[in-house]
This record gives structure tokens, sequence and C-alpha cells, in this order.
RNA sequence: GGCCCCAUCAUCUAAUGGUUAGGAUUCCAGAUUUUCAUUCUGGCCAUAGGGGUUCGAAUCCCCUUGGGGUCACCA
């Protein structure tokens, strides 16, 4: 069975780069009918926040990431770590090391002074003396000396490490007793048997000391795919700076779930000429071996065209419900149908969409004024006029064909062009010269409000 | 700086060692549209540089350059 984890330190909210990961581990583990968990990295206390973790299920749930199980917090096992840690101690596999931070720092300056690489000397490594008086001892694991330790990587190939040059007994447990990432990375990681690491590239350097700890307790070593970075304009690690970094941001943005999973599961990744997946897609081409090696630039531009194409084809049920969130509330209203319909076909996002749908059901309360020096001439009134007439004189108004009708007739007696009646009428109705074709927004509105809106253009 | 990773259009990417280096987004032009948008058609744009290996290299090897990541009693 495949198992895949998403396990995120709790830092406030779910970063984009970090809903990348979760979901190629998720689409890897459905592939599979295994399971996908998700484990939250609190170790550090003063950085650990309750709130965060509601975060992120939060974001799960708004793209439909379900995570199996129950969420595991690293705060909660502090008791198996120490377990574990006291193994590695009764076993000889780690040990106690009394060097205090300040000797530490020293020994590091006096290292880089020389140009060396700053390391542990190995001072308690073999020690069995009387420990000093006062200290508390951190716990450190006993790592190779020499050697290599290569990572077996789906996305990187092998990865050959010299053990010389990134290694050194490195801290497993603090002074005060908590242990440190790597360490409860690789318990957590064997103990809730996941088999396939999905994660991003920054953590490549240190997977070595991952699978130090692995081979010490005598643990199996996963499968790593370590996934490239999304990049920014600059070509640095995607940061705060970069406009939305939270995945709920982009829900208030207006983008659909749909669009954002799509957008993100093809940078990096891709199946021929294919752009537009599905869930159900992506769940049965999904392979994290075809993952791409280079970074990708996060730009998006093509979330938008994805987010366009998504609105597209989605029932007018849905958008209804989706709009709601943007304050637009439909489900009463009588042209619902022909209103999306309008506009699905002309909005890159949510909240465009509800935008344009208050510019047409809400009256203008000024027009637009070089609009009006383009579109509104001596003998516009009259034309208006003519047109307020034809509408009351007519019957049946109901859909857009109706009003093209009554705006046909007016164009041929009077004998002018379209653009003469479009022009001054989309004033009118909208009070600018763009939007959606002008018989279907007086059926939407009706012709009530469309006589009201001329008269008001005529009074101004 | 040490170590590690990476390198095809502006961007996302395709190409069992043999293709006029393909697709998508952006951009530009045309068509459609009373307008704007959509849609359709077309166009511009790439193998970082230098050496090898080979009949033949985007693809394999080496070097250079450029970029990124990582080096904690953070995760």
């Amino acid at each position: 069975m495949i198992v895949t984890r998403f396990a995120p330190s709790p830092t406030g909210y779910l970063h984009i780069g970090g809903l990348r990961t979760a979901l190629l581990s998720y689409l890897w583990a459905r592939r599979n009918n295994g399971k996908f968990l998700l484990r939250i990295e609190d170790t550090d206390f003063s950085r650990n926040d309750e709130a965060a973790a509601r975060a992120i299920v939060e974001a799960f749930k708004w793209v439909g990431l379900e995570h199996d199980g129950t969420i595991e917090y690293q705060s909660s096992r502090l008791s198996i770590y120490q377990e574990y840690a006291q193994k590695l101690l009764d076993s000889g596999k780690a040990y106690k090391c009394y060097m205090s931070k300040e000797e530490l720092e020293a020994l590091r300056e006096e290292q880089s002074a020389r140009k060396e690489r700053p390391k542990y000397d190995n001072r308690y490594r073999d020690f069995n003396g009387t420990p000093p008086e006062g200290r508390e001892a951190v716990i450190r694991i006993k790592s190779p000396l020499s050697g290599s330790i290569t990572v077996h990587d789906g996305v990187k190939g092998d990865v050959v490490f010299n053990v010389e040059d990134i290694l050194d007994d490195f801290i497993i447990a603090r002074a005060d007793g908590t242990p440190t990432y790597n360490f409860v990375v690789a318990v957590d990681d064997a103990l809730m048997g996941v088999t396939d690491v999905i994660r991003g590239d920054d953590h490549l350097s240190n997977t070595p000391k991952q699978i130090v700890v692995y081979e010490a307790l005598g643990f199996p070593v996963p499968r790593f795919f370590h996934v490239p970075m999304i990049h920014n304009h600059e070509g640095k690690k995607l940061s705060k700076r970069d406009g939305a970094t939270d995945v709920m941001a982009y829900k208030t943005l207006g983008y659909t779930p749909e669009a954002l999973l799509n957008f993100l599961v093809r940078l990096g990744w891709s199946h021929g000429d294919q752009e537009i997946f599905s869930m159900k897609e992506m769940l049965d081409l999904f392979d994290p071996n075809d993952i791409n090696r280079s970074a990708s630039v996060y730009n998006v531009e093509k979330l938008d065209w994805l987010n366009a194409h998504y609105i597209k084809n989605t029932s007018n049920d849905k958008l209804c419900e989706l709009l709601e969130f943007h304050g637009v509330m439909l489900v009463s209203h009588d042209k619902r149908e022909i209103l999306l319909d309008a506009l699905k076909e002309r909005s890159k996002t949510l909240v465009e969409m509800a935008n344009q749908i208050n510019e047409i059901l809400v009256r203008p309360t000024e027009f637009d004024e070089a609009a009006l020096k383009k579109g509104y001439k001596e003998e516009s009134p009259m034309i208006l006029k003519a047109f307020a007439e034809a509408l009351k004189k007519a019957q049946e108004l109901h859909l857009p064909s109706d009003y093209h009708h009554v705006m046909d007739e007016v164009v041929s007696t009077l004998e002018i062009g379209f653009g003469k009646i479009g022009q001054p009428l989309r004033i009118a109705l909208m009070g600018k010269l763009s939007g959606p074709g002008l018989d279907t927004v007086m059926a939407i509105i009706g012709v009530n409000e469309t006589l009201e809106r001329i008269n008001a253009l005529l009074e101004k």
C-alpha cells in the first residue's frame, strides 16, 4: 500500500506551494488506493498555533482534498520521541552532549575563522566521565564518520552526499528535552507507515540526516520525491510579497478550486499536450516519477485562463451557489438563466462576474464622461425616445430576441445604423460603453426598468 | 564560502540519439460581435556558452556561465 502525507508547520495559513505538494501526495495515494495522512509539525512551541491547523483543514476542505485518519500533532507525541531517543541512547547509537551553547558558538567561530565547515567536534561522542555540573545535556545521534549517503529520489535520481561534507552528530533532543525536526520527521514517517515522501526539494539536503535516523532505528527508508520549488518572477522562492500565497485568498479573489488545482498540477508535471485536467483525470494520470527536475515560475496568467474555462463550464446552479460568497444572491431572480449564461462567457473570476452582475442589476448612478462624449450625440435623445415608445407598444417582451426585434424595427423606421441606437442605449442601461448584449441586458431587467433608465439619461 | 540541485519561446511545458524543435498562456493582427469580452484564424518568440562522443546531440560526457536550495538546541 502507498501511504503519503502532508506535514506542514503551523505558520498561520496554507501556502500555495504547500497545497501543491499536498495535492501531489493526495493524488498519488488515492491513485493507488492508499492513504493520505496529515500531520502538524509543531514541535517548536514558541511558534505553535492552534488556529493555523484549523486554517489548513479549512483550505483542504475548500479545494476538496481529504486526508485519512485523524490529524497527528507532533506536540502530542512527545513521549513517543522520548522513547525512541532513549532507545538510541540505550543501544549506544546516540549520546548525551554537555557542551553549552556558548561553547558551541565559540567552536563555530574558530572553525569559520579557519575557513572550515562549522561542525560539532564529537567531544562527547565517547565520553564516559562525570558530566559537568549544572548542565542540561542535549542528545546527539552518532552519524557515520566517513563514506557517503545516497538518497534515491524519484524526481532527482540518485543523489550522493559525502558524509564529511554535510554531516556531524546532530542534535535529536534539545536541552529541554524536546526533539528536533530531522529526528521527529523520520520517527513519525516510519511510525505512521509512510511509504512515499513527496515534499519540496528544499528538504533534499536534510534527507541524509533523516536516513541516519531511519537506519539507527532500523526503520525502512521510504521512497522520496523532492519536488522543485515554485519561484516568483525574480526566480526566488515564493514569499508573501509575491501576491497571494494564502490558498484561501484565491477563494476571495474569485478563483475556483478546480482551476487552482489544475494550475498547480501543471507546474512541473504534464501529460502530453493536455492542459485541462479534471480531478478524475489527475487521479488516473499523475505519477510522481514524471515530475520535472527544474523549478517553475509562478505566473497567474494561465490560472486566469483556466479559471475562465472552469467558470464557462460550471452549471448555473453551481455558479449561483458560488456567487453567494461574493455577495450576489440570485436564487429567486426570474431571469437567472439568461443572466448567468451571458456572463459566464465573459468572466475570468467570480469576483469579476459578481461585479458584472451588479452592473446590470443596479441602475447606473452616473454616466461615464468619455462614453457620453463618444456615444451620446445630438440626435441621440430623439432616437432613445423613439425606442422607448416602441418598447411601450410592444407586447410580450421576455427573451433577448424579443428586445432585439424592437431595436430592429426602430433602426429600420428611422433609417439609421445600429450604432446610432446602440451607443446611447448602452449608456442609459450600463452608464458606459462596454458590456453584454443590450438585448440580453434588457431581457434581464425588464421593460419598466429599461424605460426608467432611458428616462434617467434623457433627464440628465 | 562548502555541499546539493537545476538550465527548451516572456511564462507553463512536449520531443525511445534522427521532427521544418510541438502544444498552451501572454502579446500582436484579422474575422465574428451595435460595444467590451468570449469564440475562431493567423503571427512573433526557445534548446545559456564552449568543448567532446556519434554518420547524426535539445537529448550522452566534460568545462564555463547563470540561477536556486541548504548549511541551527527553526521547521
